[in-house]
DNA sequence: ACAATGTATTTGTGTGTACAACTAACTATT
DNA sequence: AATAGTTAGTTGTACACACAAATACATTGT
């Protein structure tokens, strides 16, 4: 048996991948009490924090392709929590009063979360980690 | 307008996320040279240094659910790469002449993989952080 | 020897995300 | 004003995973 397991881990595709892995399944086990996954539930929040933002910008903000902003928002306009509406080639989204009404839940399934990974790597050795990470995430899209 | 954009950035589960998604298309871009895509490619490897592994003990290398194992060894038999073969309910899988062929590609696309991010990050710096990365990971698993 | 329980693997199905191609609308240039 | 180029948004399609259920084999206690 060679050493593979080793090496694996000293490439950062894989850890990067290992590591969003498990903070997303512990990200959906606390947003399953919003009944929205966790990507869309960030998204619910950026339009409440931006009422009337395009997918343009939300596709900017979220660090999504634009599609991908475009099949979120279908879902929760399916979902009844978003209204869109489009004039000429722009859209813009808004929370219905249903919506609105979810963000307290979303706040406080984040604060679990944040709760919850802080006690593994503790508190400020994991909100110091989140910050390397962002760096690190934000040189690596500049290199593009 | 909130400033929701900084307030994403603070969340693990953002940051992580992102950083995977970049590096993913960077490795992808990198391992486009050898036909597979880098998660495939791994696999691949891990099998080259361990003939004769089963999914279960290719799941805990690779960080994997065992179903994603078998897709991905699927896909691998298909074309060609890997032969799979049962005895009682263990699967046993090995390189094919193809295969092992195939080793020589797929170190050059991770070398240049980490050559690239290298640059961006710097060496050492993106070791340490590679590092990091794991042991939170690693951590944030155990934790579960 | 057999029932119960456990373990390895696969299959059915669903979700998140992206790329490339497309449409529609705006802008600038002649 | 017509044409070309640019930008915003959506759609078709595909891939990387994962969970839960099913299958098939193995082990243990009686």
């Amino acid at each position: 048996m060679g050493d593979s397991k080793s090496i694996l881990h000293s490439c950062l595709f894989f850890t990067a991948n290992s590591l969003a892995r498990v903070i997303s399944r512990m990200a959906e086990e606390e947003f399953r009490i919003t009944g929205l996954s966790p990507s869309h539930a960030f998204l619910l929040m950026t339009v409440n924090d931006n009422p009337g933002i395009g997918p343009k910008a939300l596709s900017e903000h979220l660090l999504l392709a634009p599609s991908t902003v475009t099949r979120f928002a279908d879902s929760l306009v399916h979902k009844g929590l978003i209204v869109r509406k489009s004039e000429g080639r722009e859209t813009s989204l808004t929370l219905t009063p249903e919506g609105k009404k979810m963000q307290k839940s979303i706040m406080k399934a984040w604060k679990n979360l944040h709760k919850r990974y802080s006690k593994v790597l503790g508190k400020n050795k994991g909100d110091e980690f989140t910050q390397q990470v962002d760096k690190m995430s934000l040189l690596l899209q500049d290199s593009e």
